[in-house]
DNA sequence: ATTTAAATGCAACATTGTTGCGTTATTAAA
DNA sequence: TTTAATAACGCAACAATGTTGCATTTAAAT
């Protein structure tokens, strides 16, 4: 299928148009080989206005459709979901990783299965951000 | 020990003045029964110019005296470090749980180890991000 | 008490968040 | 294909926060 049209998919599964401007977006963020900095979209999406670049992250976030992969909470990173998501549930089973060195942040998935358990609590997500030094900056 | 001669200790460790300011934010940090929202920061210290916390704060999370909780990351919370931390490595070993009902974020020591590997990379850090609903909400 | 370097407050500007509203575009229905 | 309803967009405007420079005040060493 092509990829234009998985978009276009995408949006309407969440009821929100297919517009130009949600295809361009998905399409750098899906193109960029890591989860893509604010700024660097900022860079490419010149011609957006500053509030439609806003709300158009918005209503991809909310909807389920890219997710934010803030690693040191810095600068905010966006990548797309992989799996099926919504505003209330980003069922991501991977984890974040920032290298120090070039900043890049990706979406890793790991085999390493994360047991966490804390007394007298419902855990309903754990987000796990790793940072360290990528395989090419060793 | 008095614990604003411990909050004077941790200040001079750093090379950074004791100053009332600096206290009188650490005091708050402490007091509060769980990592402090931002806007609660505002509330509790409004005689402080606003560059003035913005400083402090900078200050002593570079000094690793407080750091970070940010779960979700919509508004910032600060707590004190429990281990002896620096601006290049906050030694934590607890885990930050944020309860979706109360928005109560808070650190927590959990018995289970969180083993995480990636192939090719070298691990320098790792930070979860637990959030549920807490024993109270329940 | 004196001195030095750091901390603070104020002003100023940059960046980002946020909302309202008129215009434009999408999409479903006719 | 045309039309109509509704959502998206661009622009303006304002709020909140980030950031820096500089003059004044203060901490702490001498
Ligand atoms: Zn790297
Ligand atoms: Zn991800
Ligand atoms: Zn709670
Ligand atoms: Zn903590």
């Amino acid at each position: 299928m092509n990829v234009e049209t998985k978009f276009i998919e995408l949006l309407r599964d969440r009821n929100l148009k297919a517009t130009p401007k949600r295809l361009e977006l998905l399409t750098v963020v899906a193109a960029f080989n890591s989860a893509i900095p604010y700024s660097e979209l900022q860079k490419k999406l010149k011609h957006f206005d500053r509030v439609t670049l806003y709300r158009t992250l918005h209503a991809l976030l909310d909807g389920g459709i890219i997710h934010k992969a803030s690693v040191s909470s810095d600068e905010v990173y966006y990548a797309m979901c992989k799996e099926y998501c919504t505003s209330e549930c980003h069922n991501h089973k991977h984890v974040h990783f920032k290298c120090v060195e070039c900043l890049e942040v990706s979406c890793v998935n790991t085999t390493n299965t994360i047991q966490i358990q804390i007394p007298n609590v419902q855990i309903q997500q754990v987000d796990v951000e790793v940072s360290g030094v990528c395989s090419k900056c060793m």
